[in-house]
DNA sequence: TAGCCGTGGGC
DNA sequence: TGCCCAAGGCT
């Protein structure tokens, strides 16, 4: 099993940069943190800016972190960019401006858990780690134990099964663990497996079971009209605006009218344009294209003032209104 | 531990 | 069209 899978991956794997030999343990920290929970195709070309704009710890750390928020994108989660700008900033500090190599030293870093520490330390480092993350449980789900899907929630019995098939030799537990989340996301998806190509379908557990259905209901978390929708909606306001963006801007229903880009799509190009002519005719405040455009978006939304007042709140708890330069909307207007 | 935290592509 | 899901972390 474990030389099927290997040599499938030898064969089959993605050529990322991130697994360039010549590829620095920094390279690999940001790619961790950026995979998590966003796909391989949205992160690349953010990885390959970010590196070229800060390629070690160090750099990251002399600039402030509102410029990682912003160069985060729409990534998604925007946290993780404070949390390694906070990183960077430890290691400058503490590990002379290195990424550690040791599992426990990048566990006290924020923002790295236990997936990240032990794919940081094997997939930068060489060392035999534990790594466990959804592709992996989901491989092993059906392969060893024969359901459709994992566990809800990460458990102990599934990560002693893990260090049970992790090989003995170094070298060979690191191809091992690339190659098992390398088959669970090119092969083993979680929703339409491609079985046919599988270099392990002999022996998988789940196809002998006859593919059974999955045991429970994974919930999907609900967005429309949530504080998770309005959140990223003003985080993207934050991002577009330079400091000192006027809180009553994000509470005017006028501003939003008039912001709003013209729904017909032949004319969506120009929106950002009228829209920030409109929202300084509005009296508010002079503010950029982008801007409106993002300030268009969230009014769109209808939130209503007291969600507004949860979300931002909840930003400047976070730190990620402070860092963009958005501050100031703490006060009243 | 369960709930929260973004975003957009694919089915 | 909606809904599902993606190399999780933190509280």
């Amino acid at each position: 099993m474990h030389e099927e899978i290997i040599n499938w991956f030898a064969s089959h794997a993605r050529d990322l940069p991130w697994r360039d030999p010549d590829c620095s343990a920094w390279g690999v920290l940001v790619s961790e943190v950026m995979l998590q929970q966003t796909p391989v195709t949205r992160v690349l070309p953010v990885w390959k800016d970010w590196l070229l704009r800060w390629p070690d710890p160090a750099a990251l750390a002399q600039s402030p972190s509102g410029e990682a928020v912003r160069a985060w994108g729409r990534l998604g989660y925007p946290r993780r960019a404070l949390r390694l700008h906070a990183a960077a900033a430890l290691m400058a500090l503490e590990h002379d401006g290195e990424v550690p190599g040791s599992y426990n030293e990048l566990l006290s870093l924020p923002g790295v858990g236990s997936y990240t520490a032990a794919a940081v330390a094997a997939f930068a480092f060489g060392r035999r780690e534990t790594v466990v993350d959804t592709n992996i449980r989901r491989v092993h789900a059906r392969l060893i134990a024969g359901t459709a899907l994992p566990a809800p929630a990460l458990n102990a019995a599934e990560i002693r099964l893990a260090e049970q098939l992790l090989p003995a030799e170094p070298g060979q537990s690191v191809r091992w663990n690339a190659a098992v989340m390398e088959l669970g996301a090119l092969i083993c998806t979680a929703r339409s497996p491609k079985c046919g190509q599988c270099p392990v379908r002999e022996k998988c557990a789940w196809l002998a079971a006859g593919g059974p259905a999955p045991t429970y209901q994974p919930k999907g978390q609900a967005w429309a009209g949530t504080d998770r929708q309005v959140r990223g909606a003003v985080m993207a306001v934050l991002r577009a605006a330079g400091p000192g963006l006027q809180r009553g801007l994000l509470f005017s229903p006028a501003a939003a009218l008039s912001a709003a880009p013209a729904p017909d799509p032949a004319q969506a190009h120009d929106s950002g344009a009228s829209g920030s002519r409109a929202v300084e005719a509005s009296g508010l405040t002079p503010t950029e294209p982008p801007v409106a455009t993002e300030l268009a978006r969230l009014y769109r939304l209808n939130a209503e003032e007291s969600q507004l007042e949860r979300v931002i709140t909840g930003l400047l708890r976070d730190g990620l209104a402070q860092a963009t330069g958005g501050g100031g909307i703490a006060l009243p207007a």
